[in-house]
DNA sequence: GTCTATAGTCGGATAGAC
DNA sequence: GTCTATCCGACTATAGAC
């Protein structure tokens, strides 16, 4: 599977085929590394998780510095085909078609591809990645924001302001992003804590239905203006 | 215990009046540059931070990862102080006292002082060191469970188990904790992000209203067992 | 207890052969 | 494009004067 260390057997033609192979193997290997380790992580340790040599970084990004922004696009555009068909649909709908039981399925759909986000081994690198750069924000954070996050919260508050028949950009609305989405961020940050309090080893598809659930009542549990919460 | 001590400082003497104010300097500086920039800080930004000398920190603490343990322990027991009065009043009641809304006010009272842990200034030095923690436990992380979060998930699970009426150790109560405290946790965690979609400068009294008004509703929407299916 | 000076180590980036 | 060898700066920790 990986490189035979030959030289390119036929010609130089090849040349440009191989240099693709090794930055995007950098690249994949930037956002395991430092989602886990943080910036901190050297590029010794970058370019044998990569499987690459360590010169390969300055040559292909510049610096280190430029392969963790790379990292940060990665990551915003693979965010994109994840959650972005979730969005679009969103999108697709004008208002009059979007009403609330529709804009409830589309939130539930949203939160459910999030939660996916947030628990997949698979995801679990570069989720940590944008976690840590939340919490410090670099010039990294703004192509994650622009490319990811904002258009996803503002998905979000639009099904909720149609849900709740409230204007999507008021304060009150919006405020209901962050509480939605936090119920599935901790899934990620406090990992540890809840992996440990709920005596789970891991999340697979049977702990990922008992969230399903939560995130169906959470859901549920959104109400209109006039009704603050009373019995049904 | 403290078998990675080499030296004990303060050997005795109640003399070591300085020493113990350099000590406790380099703890708080530590706490928050740790926190900013995890465990990458170098020495002379810490000593520089706590504006002491570079030798004091292998001095006091043996080392940097010394100090860094020590940070830790130092928040655990910061945190009991912060949230440990909500959690006594908690832990005095016995199931008879606590019923339905008691238990509810309760649950007000510790949700109300954990986002103001996650929304202070002072705090959040060493709220971002413990998210730090939860994404890349250490030994560190031993001690602030121990000290802090354990205690702190076991009384909101005995909470929402009287509210609603099920076994406090039980899978469905449990999955409720990580719930409310994600939406407090990502006030914090992905602080960058609220700041910016709520286009809010910072969390001043008049933003920490709302937020308030945003646990209360979450604390009226839990509910008992027929809320939703699934589980005991 | 606190300081300066320094030893020993490691990390990022480069030069130049292939 | 990739590799080895290497420079140079920055780091942690220590030694020893005060």
């Amino acid at each position: 599977m990986s490189a035979m260390d030959r030289r390119t057997p036929t010609s130089g033609r090849a040349r440009g085929e191989r240099g693709e192979a090794t930055r995007e193997r950098l690249l994949r290997a930037a956002i395991d590394v430092f989602g886990r380790r943080g910036f901190e992580a050297s590029t010794r340790e970058l370019a044998r998780a990569a499987g690459v040599n360590l010169a390969a970084i300055p040559y292909h990004f510049g610096s280190k510095r430029g392969l963790y922004l790379a990292a940060a696009e990665h990551i915003a555009s693979e965010v994109r085909t994840r959650i972005g068909p979730a969005l679009q649909r969103v999108q697709a709908e004008t208002d009059d078609v979007l009403d609330e039981p529709r804009a409830r399925a589309l939130l539930q759909d949203i939160l459910e591809a999030l939660a996916r986000v947030m628990v997949d081994d698979g995801a679990a690198s570069w989720a940590r990645f944008v976690i840590r750069e939340q919490m410090d924000p670099s010039e990294a954070f703004e192509r994650l924001h622009g490319g990811a996050i904002g258009p996803t919260f503002a998905a979000l508050a639009r099904l909720i302001g149609r849900i709740t028949g409230r204007d999507p950009c008021g304060r009150a609305v919006r405020i209901q992003v962050p509480r939605l989405v936090g119920q599935i961020l901790i899934l990620r940050a406090a990992r540890a804590t809840v992996l440990r309090e709920l005596r789970w080893e891991r999340i697979g598809e049977e702990e990922f239905a008992l969230i399903r659930d939560l995130i169906r009542s959470s859901v549920e549990g959104i109400r209109g203006a006039e009704a603050n919460g009373g019995g049904s």
